[in-house]
DNA sequence: GTCTATACACCGATAGAC
DNA sequence: GTCTATCGGTGTATAGAC
């Protein structure tokens, strides 16, 4: 991995874990192995930089999720894989924390990959209740919209919990209650 | 207000708004109107001023709860005016955005009253479940537990879902995609 | 109780040598 | 491309006068 590339990489990992206000320029550096100048000839500063961890990692989520949405099975089936999938819950969710980062949602280009990853999968799960409805596997009574809105907050939801408690079990939990829900649905 | 309630209130103000790293003592001073000597002499720094703020707000939470939870109605009813609340959805959950706060989550004092909020939170709702099912307002196959961490989750999935689409919104419309799904098993 | 002065590390960046 | 030097501002206090 070349230096620009490490740089990218400790900046995913520090707005993971401490985000955006909680990330400096220097810590950046320690952990990528790069100078003061190294960094600052790659990027602009520290937005520049920012923007490029953030739309890396939220095109990695959507590249995840599609994998399981597109996968084998039926449409719950493939949402509930999506859900059980395994995860650092304790981490959380890389995108989903830079919401609570006042810096991040004051900048428009920052803000941007963060409300574009929800939207598409927030889309995406509709489309797929949408089409377990219409070939009779769901129940015509469900609501797409809303129930994707759910789903996608719920798992959200289960990353808070799951910190609050200091157990992935509770994340687990979330997600039980919610596919519970959901399967009362299935004809 | 005294000034130590003002520094107390002006704490809350900022933890909500920026979270554990992004307040400063000097942004807590101005706020509040009080000066550096003034706020070292009522708290002995900014954990000791935090866990102050963070405990009336943990508090303040459950109380709000406690009252639609205890409130008229059926059950669902009651599950259904506290998701639905008219809430500041773009402000985030005082108490939930703490658990994004690395700071935070590792100093047991600043974590207990966040940890025990939530524990408090899904167990009087898996109460309030379970109380519907045997009263037969409630399916039977349904799981108080799980279900009461998926509500809990959809809750604070759907103020980060507010967040990133900047909109009001989409909050009511996990809540709508939740109690939608719940709805089906009402008898 | 509140004020001002002081301290020292860190923040986020720029300049210029190599 | 990377390094070191330097910068003004902020973070988080402590000390001591009033």
């Amino acid at each position: 991995m070349d230096t620009r590339e490490r740089l990218i990489a400790s900046t995913r990992e520090l707005l993971w874990e401490r985000g955006y206000v909680g990330t400096s320029p220097k810590a950046i550096q320690e952990r990528s192995g790069a100078g003061q100048g190294s960094m600052y000839h790659h990027f602009r500063g520290k937005p520049d930089l920012a923007l490029a961890a953030i739309s890396r990692s939220a095109e990695e989520l959507r590249g995840r999720a599609e994998a399981e949405f597109s996968g084998p099975g039926t449409t719950v089936e493939r949402i509930s894989a999506y859900l059980r999938r395994e995860r650092d819950a304790l981490k959380g969710c890389p995108v989903g924390r830079l919401t609570q980062d006042p810096d991040v949602m004051a900048d428009p280009d920052l803000r941007r990959p963060i409300e574009e990853t929800f939207a598409w999968l927030t889309d995406r799960l509709a489309g797929l209740l949408a089409e377990g409805r219409a070939n009779g596997e769901l129940d015509t009574g469900l609501n797409p919209a809303s129930t994707a809105t759910a789903l996608v907050a719920v798992l959200q939801g289960g990353y808070v919990l799951a910190r609050a408690a200091d157990s992935v079990d509770v994340y687990a939990l979330a997600m039980d209650g919610a596919l519970g829900l959901l399967t009362a649905h299935v004809r």
